[in-house]
DNA sequence: GATGCGTGGAA
DNA sequence: TTTCCAAGCAT
């Protein structure tokens, strides 16, 4: 009997598995410990979009802060949103606050996909992976990597999203019935680290005798994705607000949805994705302009003007004053932490 | 199904 | 410098 496609690959990740905070050696038994699901959750939640380098400082700083689902559900919206602050797609904050604190109220992680899925900010994904890896069931595990192997393996040429279908259900095929988590956890390794988008490594690859796409040649071609269209460029500007001299800044915080919801910020003119900013001040005063900061985002590339005032009088709105040398741990977005240390050099 | 939503690193 | 994109989710 032929060795299946889930044995080679469990016997590469046996010996090759990365070492990460939130992961436990291969083949290890499941701790009987709450912190358990909700290390594996918090890791899945920061991993979304984004890479084990970036993800790893902040996954240390949440489990340090708040070393359990009680203890972060306890925790107030601004510290959560101040310490998830530099790691991007805001929104993953929120919704890790409503769902630690509907776990919390629950007693503890639901143990099923399907119930997983029901929580906020777990999709098919993160339900699939939390399920297969925090509670050992057999679920297919289908992200980025894991399209791009399955594509590769099974020569799926169609481009996506249409593939996905298809992609799920050759990922379901070579999915083990045990052991389903490390299976999850080896391919995202083989996707991350040899079968990689531009340049796979397919000479160290564990499964190249069953990859249909490297047999053809040119694996590097899949999966098809479709055309990107292009980012549009946008202006704004931004509002460096003192008193007593430069001690102290305005900030405020933004509202809870949108771009950078939830987020400590300086005040803008209201530049979106959408559209340019007005260029108004918020207040009449001797505005001195510092020069502008450049930041990309996925759909908008900004061009945000820094203007600054010194002013006895408060601003409009709501907003705080906050002392300027602790402005690196106010918790703003990288986009304004770019603003502020423009104004701190002083334009 | 398409769109909105961050950031920093690699090529 | 520019482009691409990395363990997706919500609407």
């Amino acid at each position: 009997m032929t060795a299946s496609i889930s044995d080679h690959l469990l016997a590469w990740y046996d010996k090759h598995a990365r070492a990460l905070p939130w992961r436990l050696p291969p083949g290890a038994p499941l701790p009987d410990d709450p912190a358990w699901p909700y290390r594996v959750w918090l890791s899945e939640v920061m991993l979304q979009q984004t890479t084990v380098a970036a993800v790893k400082p902040y996954f240390e700083k949440f489990t340090a802060l708040w070393p359990d689902v009680t203890a972060l559900a306890a925790a107030p919206d601004d510290a959560v949103m101040a310490a998830w602050a530099g790691l991007g797609y805001y929104s993953r904050a929120r919704n890790l606050m409503k769902c630690a604190r509907e776990v919390a109220v629950r007693g503890g992680f639901p143990t099923t996909e399907a119930e997983l899925r029901q929580l906020p900010g777990l999709g098919d994904y993160a339900a699939a992976a939390i399920a297969a890896i925090a509670f050992g069931q057999r679920a297919v595990v289908v992200d980025a990597n894991v399209e791009r192997v399955t594509a590769r393996l099974f020569a799926i040429t169609d481009p996506l999203p249409g593939a996905r279908k298809a992609i799920r259900a050759a990922t379901a095929g070579i999915t083990p019935a045990t052991r389903a988590g490390d299976f999850a956890q080896a391919m995202m390794d083989l996707g991350a680290q040899t079968c990689t988008t531009r340049s796979p490594r397919c000479l160290l690859c564990p499964l190249r005798a069953h990859c249909r796409a490297h047999a053809a040649g040119a694996p590097e071609r899949l999966p098809v994705k479709p055309a990107k269209k292009p980012v549009p460029e946008r202006s704004g500007t931004a509002f460096w607000i003192t008193r007593q001299g430069g001690a102290e800044v305005w900030l405020v915080t933004r509202p809870g949805k949108g771009m950078l919801g939830g987020m400590r910020a300086l005040p803008d003119d209201g530049w979106s994705a959408r559209a340019d900013g007005s260029g108004m001040v918020p207040l009449a005063g001797d505005w001195r302009e510092l020069g502008a900061v450049r930041h990309g985002f996925t759909h908008a590339q900004l061009t945000l003007r820094v203007m600054a005032l010194d002013t006895d009088s408060p601003p409009p709105g709501e907003g705080q004053w906050r002392p300027v040398s602790q402005i690196e741990d106010a918790g703003l977005a990288t986009l304004f932490a770019k603003a502020a240390r423009l104004a701190l050099a002083g334009g």
